[in-house]
DNA sequence: ATATTGAACGTAAACGCTTACGTTTAAGGA
DNA sequence: TCCTTAAACGTAAGCGTTTACGTTCAATAT
């Protein structure tokens, strides 16, 4: 069974390259045999076999998206990367781009130098997800001559192509929040302080705090889930007892901390304001709603497909940092302080 | 650039067709010459283009998982379909087969007719997931010629390849659990009643509690969140002020009840005990803690790898559904009736 | 001793497309 | 009218594998 280029070459005596060229929208074909071929080709409900014109161009159409299989400081209890792969597949469905996807396990990730995991994929490019995939991977996968974008990463000391959320001043906006509702007792609860996101919010927070003269106590745990929240809320208010507000690096914390205030009797947020960071699903629905900072994951999913395409494009394009802005979403967990 | 199998053979003075029969290992190269193209390969790194395979073979050794867009019945909150893709990716992990995503747009599943979406994606098999996938589209990609798996999710009128969960078997629990804290008062909160796993719950429920001579009033609500959870909760309660214990059809409207009931000042467990269907994350997390019924999501996700696997091997195998069992997780919100 | 067999290996076509290059043809310029 | 030019189309090689079919040759059977 001859394929369907071929058949409609016969069919119409012409050569495969004619029908190619008409198929691909390429010049080198007349009006009115390219409006023939492509008619036929409709009728016979052509689709082509993009495995063929991959050996063909060695393009495949395909890019991956491989995201590390650690749950992260900020996706306990929320499925943030299914979000940014939503994205994702939004802007890949209009292009003829297909999405395959791995997760990132020890095994591949301390065994990048044969290149394997990537060629074997034989993917045009790269989408890597998730803060603690190791520099060295990273790397490594740069080095295997296709284009690479980091999502919710980046590189220590050199630019890459790399997508992340305005952690800073997210950070600021909710100590701003705070202030404006009147509060100047603030703690922190944040974790632990070499992940970089995590650095990067508590800046943001004492930098809010320091332009209207106040200083917050911090406390550090080694773990960011509603378990280490509520262990951080107790050594708070034990060692701060006048605080009338918290802000937490991330929601599962700040959930936490209103289920430990609660145990001991404390409203939120009539005599406690509690703020959290990434509005994951369950803030909206905790009780009382969260107030927090809202990352827009789906919105870093399109940024880096977009940005990974362009690449696809443009190889040799400067490496370039897109930091998405990030929103107070206000609802029942912070009130004027009374 | 010669081809790394070319330069193996050249290398060699054998022929490729020595080379691919070592590489794959095949019958039809002796033992040290087999031993010394392995060797070479190794070597010189040789990952196998799978796209010049595919095009040799018409494997593509991809699989794709193409997943429902619309939020279903038990998944509202819950990364439900990320934890079924993750068993997929388990059990691929050990092959050679990758996975291609795609999310299933009404666009897409309104037009299935020229089977487009799934040729152009060359791949050799498929998983839908999701259990409002209308029937027609399945049908239409049973037709597409590669073998079809369904997760969470049947067809009407003839047998089909699918993984489900034990829906009777798990309300069946649900509700033992409950008369065997001595509820005899028993609700349902339920959802729409033509969903198939929602009427086998149903169904379980009523089931069980006939058994000991027990008949439950039900609430059907249009959707499953957390507001309809509510809402069939002051409904139930208003129309049978004498229970004592709930049986909600998913997790999200469990949560919605028990916020309802401690809404008006009832204590959950202590004056009502309530439990849900589903084990989505946040149960372990709500306040108080949900019991409900676990259902193995991970587990499915492999069975339905495993189950496409065979499939591949020998396509003619008999449609089976498989049904993989629940298990009731025991938390805070039921209790000995008092 | 010859005939038979099968393992080892080589040859070359095929998979479905793309594309560099060559050829034809018609239009436009002088 | 002849030459130039470019658009239209054809030719055929190539992308990296696999595989049906041939060939060679040594081992075994007779």
């Amino acid at each position: 069974m001859p394929s369907i280029i071929e058949q409609i070459a016969s069919e119409l005596n012409i050569s495969n390259a004619s029908v190619s060229r008409a198929l691909n929208d390429r010049p080198g074909v007349g009006k009115d045999l390219r409006e023939r071929i492509l008619q036929r080709a409709r009728d016979l409900n052509y689709t082509p076999s993009l495995i063929a014109r991959g050996l063909a161009t060695s393009q495949t159409f395909a890019i991956g998206f491989f995201v590390h299989e650690k749950p992260n400081l900020s996706t306990q209890t929320d499925p943030f990367y299914g979000e940014i792969l939503h994205g994702v597949e939004q802007v890949c469905a209009e292009t003829d781009y297909h999405i395959s996807i791995a997760t990132l396990t020890d095994a591949i990730l301390t065994a990048p130098a044969d290149f394997r995991f990537v060629r074997e994929r034989r993917i045009d490019g790269m989408i890597l997800a998730g803060p603690d995939i190791p520099n060295h991977f990273v790397v490594a996968m740069l080095q295997s001559g296709i284009p690479v974008v980091l999502v919710d990463n980046k590189l220590d000391h050199s630019p890459i192509n790399c997508i992340n959320s305005d952690d800073d001043r997210g950070a600021y906006l909710a100590a701003k929040h705070l202030v404006e509702l009147g509060h100047r007792s603030i703690g922190l609860i944040a974790g632990p302080e070499h992940w970089s996101s995590n650095a990067r919010r508590v800046w943001g927070y004492t930098w809010a705090l320091q332009e209207v003269g106040l200083t917050a106590p911090i406390i550090h745990v080694d773990r960011t889930t509603i378990d280490s929240g509520k262990a951080a809320y107790y050594q708070l208010v034990s060692e701060h007892p006048e605080i009338t507000a918290i802000g937490a690096v991330n929601d599962s914390m700040a959930i936490g901390a209103i289920r430990a205030a609660q145990d001991e009797g404390r409203r939120v947020p009539e005599d406690l304001s509690i703020i959290g960071f990434d509005d994951i699903e369950w803030a909206a629905h905790n009780s009382p709603s969260l107030t927090t900072i809202n990352i827009p994951k789906r919105q870093m999913g399109k940024e880096a497909a977009r940005r990974l395409l362009s690449l696809l494009d443009d190889p040799e394009a400067a490496p370039t940092e897109i930091i998405v802005s990030v929103q107070l979403v206000k609802r029942e967990s912070t009130q004027e302080r009374s």
